[in-house]
DNA sequence: AATGAATGAGGCTTCATTCAT
DNA sequence: AATGAATGAAGCCTCATTCAT
């Protein structure tokens, strides 16, 4: 009875305790590596019973594909959001908008994105990265269809190459300790690629 | 003569040891993935003692070393020696050559390819991939200097854009289970990409 | 009332597994030796499983550890103990009450006389063994140098080989499976020794 | 033909294997221990392969028992000797001089001694101990009963107790660090200790 | 819902020993 | 006699997971 009126409400503690263990988890990972994440390693770190992490997830794997899946999606509303709101520029401007808030996006959260990159196991979370990449890759497609209709054709394998190319060097950019670019730099080499496969012109000259 | 028909001498001994141990290494790795790799397991499908397994690899991780080692060496002589055989080509073929031999290279080993790209811990495979991203990258300044003197001063980080973005989309076609273009349009768009970087004509039109 | 019949409280639970587990060394040790005193071994004996015992000993040599500094702390208590409680008495009943209390002790425990002596790998119990030597030895040269103030300038080393000796002495009488004297015969000699030594009268005759 | 004439004698042979055996067994547990002393790094040490290891012991513990029992021999034909040597001289000379003799015994191969008495596992090497104990003893039975006739009846007790206590005295004096006393100290002792024992005056005075 | 003691399969590695040469 | 590659049982220890409370 009395105890009853101490507690918080359940959702309320649930989602304590799963952010407890979320945020435990991000800390271990980025501290120690996916080599120290194990199950009673996190629990300890969130201050929780091993027990009462079984409550929230079923597996090891799920704790995972939790953090994947978190960081996947917010990325991608980033993204996503990033290209939509630039999508009525006229060209020039368009590509070097959308390099620059892609590369705002990737440089957001560093942390995680080492932890999805380098520390967790590849094979498990290609799953969570190739959701982002679709869904990109739809949003490009479709501006591509509707304003490019000079590569309407190829507009899928031009989506295909820029987002991952696009990908490739934010991330590399962000995670290599000593890139041989700057800021600036990698904002004008995107903007070029990208005219150059579009055959637009890139820089205003 | 006689006896030297009975057995192979030690050295082809060690070496048959040490090719089924890394070839079991391999295939367990394919077909079970990171996770089922120990050296328990892998000895077994060496059909070898879990015990000579470390008498030739001191470590577990001494023989995941050795398989990322032995893909990036040979992947490294091959682009190399791809982009060597074509230096004195005229820019569009040049460009077109060299991603067809790079792509070559990219789709010799696939199941290998899978297994450094996915299974393997990225954390403890970056500095093999780096080796191989750094000599391509190397190489491919020093002809940018020569051929290219009007991007001479960026030759750095367009070595840097073009080995990651040659890179990350031959991977990926080979990778991806159904990539949305077909070899010949990925050669394409490879040399659409560098020749739009590098300001030279890409397909002769 | 009810809830605490159930189970042992949290406390008597982790000291029941304990127990368990330095009860189940003692034994593997007394009865196979210290060849079999594997953490699987020990386990297996306790009834528990491997696990459990490193949720309570951190290491194997922990439980070692443990089991002789057990037996050198209540050896040592028991010796100390009884050394203070004659302290007084006059010197042939003295010496004759001691080496009784001497021996006493160490006949106490034969099992785990056997266990530190014999079994335990002699250099990892140096130390234990050699606390218990110091403390006997510092109230041995305290009582000395009050008691007999004619040796004072010689306590100290009276001190190392009156401990020293009966040590051995009793130790070995304990363990020797079939000593040449009875265990009267044993304090006598004690007492002849000690008396011997300190130059005061051994019997009265 | 030819090759044999190359060769050492068999015998010969064999014993430098053996010797060459031991003397590395000897030098690795007076180097690393009894943790490090594996037949494999034995055999390392003493450059020669495992396998020829077990032509000549067939047992790692055989190994370990020509050890003890090489030096048991030597200690025992030692002291023995010593004993012996001094058997005619009056007694308190006898008492110094066959004490001084003991100690130069012991002292002669502190490593061995360290070895022996808290390298090896001690169960194991209780035999061998046993056998120099029991060799001296009868010596020195034998001796009381010939010249201290008072002492008689009791001449195996006490050879029991003069045979333990001087060994003790002797070998912690040599194993100790850092012994409260100097080696005529230790001397000066071990003769009060007889002589006590005995009935007999220890020093002249 | 939360706990945390307990589990036990299994991972990595060592090492005494064998045996074909 | 000597070799040394090969063995494989077994040792120590971890950790994902369960379950009684």
């Amino acid at each position: 009875m009395t105890s009853s009126l101490r507690r918080e409400p359940r959702q309320a503690r649930s989602r304590a305790m799963v952010e407890r263990i979320v945020d435990a988890a991000r800390a271990v990972l980025a501290a120690e590596g996916y080599d120290a994440f194990s199950t009673n390693r996190v629990a300890a770190a969130a201050g929780v019973s091993p027990g009462s992490l079984y409550q929230y997830f079923p597996d090891k794997t799920a704790l995972v594909d939790v953090l994947a899946r978190q960081w996947v999606d917010r990325m991608s509303d980033d993204v996503a959001g990033a290209l939509l709101a630039h999508v009525d520029a006229e060209a020039p401007d368009l590509l070097r908008s959308a390099a620059t808030a892609l590369l705002d996006a990737v440089e957001r959260d560093p942390l995680m994105l080492r932890i999805v990159w380098l520390e967790l196991p590849g094979a498990r979370n290609v799953a969570a990265r190739d959701a982002l990449e679709r869904r990109v890759r739809d949003v490009l497609t479709t501006y591509l269809r509707l304003r490019h209709p000079a590569t309407a054709e190829r507009a899928d394998r031009l989506a295909w190459v820029l987002v991952l190319t696009a990908q490739q060097l934010t991330v590399r950019f962000v995670l290599d300790p000593d890139p041989p670019l700057t800021r600036e730099q990698l904002v004008d080499e995107l903007v070029a690629v990208s005219a150059g496969v579009l055959g637009v012109p890139g820089v205003p000259d």
